[in-house]
DNA sequence: ACAAAAACCGACTGATCATTCGGTTGGGAC
DNA sequence: GTCCCAACCGAATGATCAGTCGGTTTTTGT
């Protein structure tokens, strides 16, 4: 098992940061260490293991995310889209890798031949949405946020916190000094008058 | 010259289709009608090559930003920005290629060792951005807008917008639904109360 | 009309790539 | 002790790649 996840380590590290077609199998046979055979003993070839690193950054995304969400109190529903805000951008720090490969065009491109590959983005998406959503509708009941579409207002939401994730990616703009911006953008959308 | 932009026009649809490293120069080839040795008497490499896009890339979406400024006519700050929001949703479908490559990895990446890719990309992602914080100044001073940073909620703005847009390339959710609620969103940062 | 330059051609090269295969090693079951 | 299977090895393979080069055609300036 040693050298399974050593090359599964490895890899993710080399698709995330130089992307799918510009890591070749020897860099990554050279240093793991392992045999160019090795590789393909533990996978099929390079898409499998690929779809490999992919169903592994599934779930430790999803399981961190959960596992906060359950630990988590909040005060109110606009609290908990807060708290999930700067959690999601704490994770896109700590879990660097596995979002710059969220970030690459690759999976998306092979989602559209491959269901398995598919399956594996919109779980993700669809479970980080779901929080999202989640607050929004407790913010709805308890009076923290007014909004009449929930699914709706949680895409816009998400889609500004990742797009603010993605100017750190690439190095354009440093996301650290947007936050408090972020968060009042983020309070305002939510209705929310203070 | 003919050879010369076919060469450009398809080479832009297949790096931003594709990719750069996934675009072989021999398809490249096949598909303009143009001898290998032709390519390369136009572009010094495949990476003189996709500057040259980028370039082009970079002067096509400035000016058709640009161009929209002169033309359109807004009532005041609030509905300028509202009108930018829009008009990039707009040229996001209309460019399609174009926005394509910007959201690949590849540029971003080229521009760490590229200091002209860099420059390039700056140039696009400044320019974008000051037409959002020229709105928001705009608002600020006929105070439909309400706001103490402009340049950082014009960049919250962008990434928001962006990152719809984005959701769109990436097959995932369709964002021409997701258009009310994004306009809503970016009414509410920008602090009108109606 | 003609010479020089620019556009164009396609066969060739050496490097690199993902993947295969026949064989070796090591540890657990009986 | 020996059978077995999974982990592991590394040389070999055929395909593909970016880029070169010597030569031909077309355009342009005068």
């Amino acid at each position: 098992m040693s050298k399974r996840n050593a090359i599964l380590a490895a890899a993710t590290r080399l698709f995330s940061r130089n992307g799918f077609r510009e890591t070749s199998m020897s860099e990554l046979s050279r240093i793991t260490g392992a045999a160019g055979g090795t590789i393909f003993h533990h996978f099929k070839n390079k898409e499998d293991l690929f779809l490999n690193i992919l169903k592994t950054v599934q779930e430790s995304i999803l399981s961190e995310v959960h596992e906060h969400n359950k630990t988590a109190e909040y005060r109110n529903g606009m609290d908990m889209v807060e708290g999930v805000v700067t959690f999601y951008l704490h994770l896109a720090g700590s879990m660097e890798d596995q979002f710059l490969l969220l970030h690459r065009h690759y999976p998306y491109q092979m989602a559209g031949t491959n269901p398995v590959c598919r399956s594996y983005l919109e779980s993700i998406y669809n479970g980080l949405l779901d929080v999202f959503e989640q607050g929004i509708r407790m913010g709805i009941k308890d009076k923290s946020v007014i909004t009449t579409s929930p699914r709706n207002t949680a895409m816009v939401l998400f889609a500004m916190v990742d797009g603010v994730a993605r100017f750190n990616t690439y190095n354009l703009y440093h996301a650290g000094s947007l936050y408090q911006d972020l968060m009042a953008s983020c309070r305002k959308i939510l209705g929310n008058e203070n």
